[in-house]
DNA sequence: CACTCCGGGATTTTT
DNA sequence: TCCCGGAGTG
């Protein structure tokens, strides 16, 4: 099996010494060394694969990571293997230990769109960004492990100030609901840890060798849990590429990478600096751009898959000559090189810049699909059954509370939850609880307490089954009382209720097949639920389409033929990254930016970018990006650079293209 | 007064 | 695409 891999890569997995950085740069194999050390340890050194946790920060990476390491364990088992994100681990420790924290072990997770309520309930406006931008602060705290008691001392700014008592009272309000969000999934255990020796010592044993996946990803919270979890012999394995980190505006701290070194003495560092994906002068083009940043740990990659053709930089009328110019280019390509729309990939910084790409794309009858897009659980539909689920989980989860007996409509109107919600707040106990309770109903009407008492009445029977029956049949059963498909089909369109009826059948049949393989009851499913961005499967029989993505959406992916397109100052580097003031650090993350778009190319890239472009109603002058210039000019071909008339430099221009060309044939 | 329609502008995203 | 704000309408 090592046989299959490099000498470091080998090194990598061989190395149990301690502590061990792998700093892997792009398309070095890094995900081949993780799956292959997992298999290495339970195959050579006899590790029970309960005691391996390989963890990622995406369910998709898990899921990626999963399939690897069973197919090179051959069937052989690998029952108890962790290979899960942060957060799913966090949610296993917390389920586990939740009366530590005084928490039930049937707690709710709110998303960020609950949590977003209830930030707007505390601050009781809908200045959405005001509520935005506190919800942000809070979260960005949490990921640094700051309570919200030092929140509110450490403030200056009258901001900071404010939001600190936000924090403080969402944090009293999530207690109540027996809820955590999604910080709190690695907070609290880190947390937890710190109070309770004895819960630590028992998940060390555990969890005795940890596999980190982009190691440069994790914020200061993540990197406490991955130092408890190990604990001073520092049994794990972080693999991580600085020049990747892309994540800093979301907490992740590359700070984390040289924190190691100091935390850890002995830390062993191997470089995977091969890589298997690129030809040597987009590799060339990517080591000379990221040379402008300061290095943590000097990297420079390689590559035996010979020169490859010269990078074209091609500047646009604008916009739309862009998008056209794209199109056109990516049709030639393709009729020239017999190759599939799959190899394609168009990369940009903004969401917004896809519009005019897909416009393009679709007169020109060119298949594409578009990263990103809404998740499956995040669906209105969706999260209203979630809503029942969760309530039947845990009866303090107010917010479900509210979603569930308003959604379909059951004669409970908004002052009747006012009014709950002031005798709840009055009494501290929940809206379910309240309702119940003689000094509510005395004060309300006959009919409000009877619908109410009808609502409570039903998730109170459904309680009593979730913990016997099969989730596939208490769905069917709820989703029949509820008369749920008849909902949708008053509310919406024919075609719009059909579509969404769908996915609540495929919800179903999910969550039905989930428990079956799993042997979990409904009421855990519904925790899990709450971490899962996609329908697993979904992406099976992926057409062959070419592919749109920010740049962001691109980390980990690799295409044939690559496009980056708007690579103009104000966009990459983005002009909020460079307005005076900003820190040198935005340009270095822009720069990083740039340099995921070029490493996703193996065999060519096309950059565009814009001569003008309209801004609020009038046209502007664009100024390619500064990162053009720090690219290597021997590997570039910068077509009208020289804009001129002059036949002299015209016949340099050409006389450069055809070296260009030749130096092509040669290599 | 509230609602709808249209045009313009836009960091980046996961759990 | 999605979201916001301004103008225009019932």
């Amino acid at each position: 099996m090592l046989s299959k891999l490099n000498d470091p890569q080998r090194e990598a997995v061989k190395y149990l010494g301690g502590p061990l950085l792998v700093l892997a740069g792009a398309g070095s194999g890094k995900t081949r060394v993780i799956t292959h050390k997992v298999v290495h340890l339970i195959e050579q050194h006899g590790y029970d694969p309960k005691h391996i946790a390989a963890i990622t920060f995406t369910n998709k990476a898990a899921r990626e990571m999963q399939e690897r390491v069973s197919g090179l364990l051959e069937g052989k088992p690998s029952k108890g293997l962790t290979v899960t994100t942060f957060h799913s681990l966090g949610l296993q420790i917390l389920r586990a230990e939740s009366q530590l924290l005084g928490y039930k072990p049937r707690f709710s997770i709110l998303d960020s769109a609950d949590s977003f309520k209830v930030v707007a309930d505390i601050l009781a406006t809908t200045d959405k960004q005001l509520l935005k931008k506190t919800q942000w602060r809070i979260s960005q705290w949490k990921n640094d492990f700051i309570t919200a008691d030092m929140a509110l001392n450490q403030a200056e700014e009258e901001f900071d100030h404010a939001a600190a008592k936000v924090y403080q009272l969402y944090q009293q309000a999530l207690k109540a609901y027996q809820a955590v969000d999604f910080d709190d999934l690695i907070r609290l255990p880190v947390e937890l840890f710190e109070q309770h020796r004895d819960a630590l010592h028992k998940w060390q044993l555990k969890l005795r060798y940890l596999l980190i996946d982009e190691y440069q990803d994790t914020n200061a919270c993540q990197y406490k849990l991955v130092k408890q979890l190990t604990g001073p012999e520092g049994m794990f394995t972080a693999v991580g590429d600085d020049d990747q980190a892309i994540y800093a505006w979301r907490g992740a701290d590359v700070e984390n990478l040289r924190q190691l070194t100091t935390d850890f003495p002995n830390l062993q560092v191997i470089k995977l600096e091969q890589n298997y994906r690129s030809t040597v002068r987009i590799l060339r083009a990517a080591n000379t751009l990221i040379a402008n940043n300061p290095k943590l740990f000097e990297k420079k990659l390689w590559s035996d898959l010979g020169i490859g053709d010269t990078i074209q930089i091609n500047p646009a009328k604008d916009e739309e000559h862009e998008a056209e110019m794209v199109a056109m280019k990516l049709l030639a390509h393709k009729f020239e090189h017999r190759t599939r729309w799959a190899d394609y990939a168009v990369l940009y910084r903004g969401n917004h810049q896809a519009r005019l790409i897909e416009q393009q794309l679709r007169t020109q009858k060119i298949p594409y699909t578009v990263s990103g897009g809404q998740s499956f659980f995040d669906r209105a539909e969706i999260k209203d059954l979630v809503s029942y689920l969760r309530l039947i989980a845990n009866e303090d989860d107010d917010p479900a509370f509210i979603r569930a007996a308003t959604t379909p409509k059951k004669g409970i109107g908004s002052t009747t939850l006012e009014r709950l919600g002031e005798y709840a707040a009055q009494r501290h106990v929940s809206l379910f609880e309240a309702a119940y309770e003689p000094g509510f109903q005395n004060s309300m009407g006959k009919k409000q307490v009877e619908d109410l008492t009808t609502f409570c009445d039903f998730i109170n029977r459904m309680q009593q089954r979730a913990t016997k029956d099969p989730a596939g049949e208490l769905l069917q059963d709820m989703l029949s009382a509820i008369q749920y498909e008849a909902f949708l089909y008053d509310s919406e369109e024919p075609r719009a209720a059909e579509t969404k009826w769908g996915n609540v059948m495929d919800f179903i049949g999910w969550m039905t097949r989930k428990g079956e393989a799993e042997e979990t009851n409904l009421l855990q499913l519904t925790q899990t639920v709450a971490l899962m961005s996609m329908l697993e499967g979904r992406e099976e029989g992926e057409p062959d389409a070419v592919k749109l993505s920010t740049l962001h959406a691109a980390k980990g992916l690799e295409f044939g033929h690559v496009f980056l397109i708007g690579v103009e100052e104000g966009i990459l580097p983005h002009h909020s990254s460079t307005a005076a003031g900003t820190d040198v650090a935005r340009v270095e993350e822009e720069r990083r930016l740039m340099y995921v778009g070029i490493t996703r190319a193996q065999k060519s890239l096309t950059i565009t970018y814009c001569r003008k472009r309209k801004r609020s109603g009038d046209w502007e002058q664009c100024e390619p990006s500064r990162f053009l210039d720090e690219l290597p000019a021997d590997d570039i071909n910068h077509a009208g650079k020289i804009s001129t008339t002059d036949p002299e430099l015209r016949k340099a221009q050409k006389a450069s293209r055809m070296a260009n060309i030749r130096a092509m044939l040669e290599g």
